[in-house]
DNA sequence: TTCATTTGCTTGATATTCTTAGCGCGCTAT
DNA sequence: ATAGCGCGCTAAGAATATCAAGCAAATGAA
């Protein structure tokens, strides 16, 4: 079994750096995650906990983190330092990078829905539309 | 499917309470607790706790206690009031064919309108919030 | 009784999370 | 230019978890 942390050449990034990625890769700033997150997760907060100035945030600002970003729960508890284990669900498995959404932890629902909509964004291909 | 509560007839009782019974059926003081847990939660404290003093006790303490007293820890977080029900434990059992996303072997244009539509879409998923 | 020990508990201090307000930078448009 | 907006970030404070120390009451010897 292979460290719940990623390679890719970094040894081992820390929560914060975890969470910035992800965040970078949704393409989203501080503030819309603070909106998206109902204020649960305050951009100044989150900002502090990316640059590693928070040494545990709490348990529900982690929930909704991984909410938004559909990435593991349990993953960030562990990368925050909660001892998840003993209590039944060491599972945690982590699956490499198989692509970019490996790492946005889809549920059945939402996997079906993206599949649908790259059906649909397939046929209604328009040419250079960059948001 | 089955309510995660207990049995053994605990109706309502709060953490403190919960926590108060299950030690006194140990038969261990508060001192003996911190003892049994090596310092990780000091008598002082626990009588808080079981006083309901602490609003929420760090996923730590309550690990601590659920390893001595052998007791479920994601009971206690529940008791604790740290929301593990919203999206997770049914979603557990989530990745599993993001592979498939893989076969479709997407573009990074269209990885990226990927993403964004995953964001919308979670953000459209949360429920009515409470005001 | 008196002393020692142990009980649950409170108090005061410290550490940490998390919030609110605001700064300076880089844009874009007038 | 300059006014405005959104960006990441920080400073300062409020709230709260946690600890160390100590207290009164109960118990159990002697």
């Amino acid at each position: 079994m292979h460290t719940p942390n990623d390679d890719r050449a970094t040894t081992k990034r820390t929560l914060g750096q975890y969470l910035a990625g992800i965040r970078m890769d949704r393409k989203m700033s501080l503030r819309a995650v603070e909106e998206a997150t109902n204020k649960q997760v305050s951009n100044a907060y989150l900002s502090q906990i990316e640059n590693d100035k928070i040494q545990q945030p709490s348990p529900n600002i982690l929930h909704a983190l991984s909410e938004l970003y559909a990435i593991s729960f349990e993953n960030l508890m562990e990368m925050a330092g909660y001892l998840m284990g003993t209590a039944g669900r060491s599972d945690t498995e982590r699956h490499g990078r198989i692509a970019t959404f490996a790492e946005h932890n889809l549920t059945a629902d939402e996997e079906t829905e993206m599949l649908q909509y790259l059906q649909f964004m397939r046929n209604r291909k328009k040419p250079g539309d960059k948001t």
